[in-house]
DNA sequence: CTAGGATGTGACTGATCAGTCATGTGACCG
DNA sequence: CGGTCACATGACTGATCAGTCACATCCTAG
């Protein structure tokens, strides 16, 4: 976490700090990234970095801290306009839709966490996990099993498959829209075409009993 | 490409070259990579490594395309095996299946390929794809729009929609297999499971017109 | 006005890296 | 034997980095 020293900073400097970094670590990977730069961006001296965060580790858990927090607003604030008891289909593309808006507000913290998963070594990205004390991603496997349960999913297909299933397709349709290659909107239209295509093959049929796996 | 002098180097030798830098390549991102551990590992000089290689690009990129070349040879195999005029689907999972038995060969060409994919900055890997004379991942839209041609996809679907799930289904379990959190089996079991769903969505349905996009 | 804690600073340390180059070694030919 | 050429070598260069620290500056309380 951020020292004392960050909070009791006037505002602007600590957004200019906070923008500075968010630049360089929405734009490289955690190794490439440099404190360096980023002090030299915010204008302040580099020392003044280590008065405000233990180092470069700490830094970064902040800001995907921040950003963490943002996407999960635009994701709950989605799903609740849903009203009560949602379809498990309609609650996903709310989720993730909901998730997408956030490259509106300010695309770098899409960016951010875009780059964490794409991380490479994965005992490094389990310590960031820990530190900001985040299970995996096994919320959409527990909404699935509910899906299951509720007769929206087909029995036969295993939930940790429905899961990497939307999961996979989400990281597709995100990795891009971080990237610029799709606008907002194009990123919407696409994964809903996805999530179109997967009902399809998730939704139980009539007249089938469902011995897709096992 | 490697250098002339490479090429008459003592099978061994090259050998363990080809080796260490395998080992290091597949353990570690391009940036991080270090040609001096791959020396120390191999036993040589640092010098000599420029001896048989331009630089660390033209190493890595001479992996790459091993790996490729290898990771070829395994999908053209399952393929032909299918014999002539293959459904789009029976295709599909050869192909990726036949991919995944790379890592029976050896488990870090299969490592260094997802590497690649996973690598953060995208003119960098164009780089890459350009010197090694390759085109994107095309191919699966390619088949797709055959398989959209012949029936066996809902012409409702685009291809690319189609394409961009099947891509994304295969690195999700390929990522997995690269890390070793899945044995080839489990890798194997878990895209059939997969891919069986993706038919399930993507075939077209009796009595439907199929209007999912536009 | 002054003492002292809190905060700002940037030159510095030690580490690592890709890539270079002067020098060394050994094999083969005349 | 001497000369030449291909290859081998590792100390060196210049760059970059995270993190440190002795010192400067500011602010507040007495």
């Amino acid at each position: 976490m951020p020292k004392g020293t960050f909070s009791n900073l006037p505002e602007v400097k600590r957004r200019r700090i906070i923008d500075a970094a968010l630049e360089e670590f929405s734009a490289n990977s955690y190794g490439r990234a440099s404190l360096t730069r980023i002090t030299r961006q915010a204008g302040i001296a580099k020392g003044s970095m280590y008065q405000y965060f233990d180092d470069k580790f700490d830094l970064y858990c902040y800001l995907l801290r921040l950003a963490g927090e943002r996407k999960l607003a635009f994701i709950s604030e989605a799903i609740e306009a849903l009203g009560p008891g949602p379809d498990f289909f309609a609650m996903l593309k709310a989720a993730v839709v909901g998730g997408f808006r956030l490259a509106r507000e300010d695309s770098r913290l899409l960016a951010l966490g875009n780059r964490f998963v794409l991380e490479m070594d994965p005992g490094w990205r389990e310590k960031v996990m820990v530190r900001l004390g985040l299970r995996g991603e096994s919320t959409i496997e527990e909404w699935a099993r509910d899906g299951v349960r509720r007769g929206e999913i087909d029995p036969g297909i295993k939930p940790s498959t429905a899961a990497r299933l939307i999961w996979a397709a989400s990281e597709s349709v995100g990795q891009e829209l971080a990237a610029g290659k799709l606008s907002p909107d194009q990123a919407e239209a696409e994964f809903t075409a996805l999530i179109g295509v997967l009902e399809r093959g998730l939704r139980p049929r009539a007249g089938e009993k469902g011995e897709m796996n096992r």
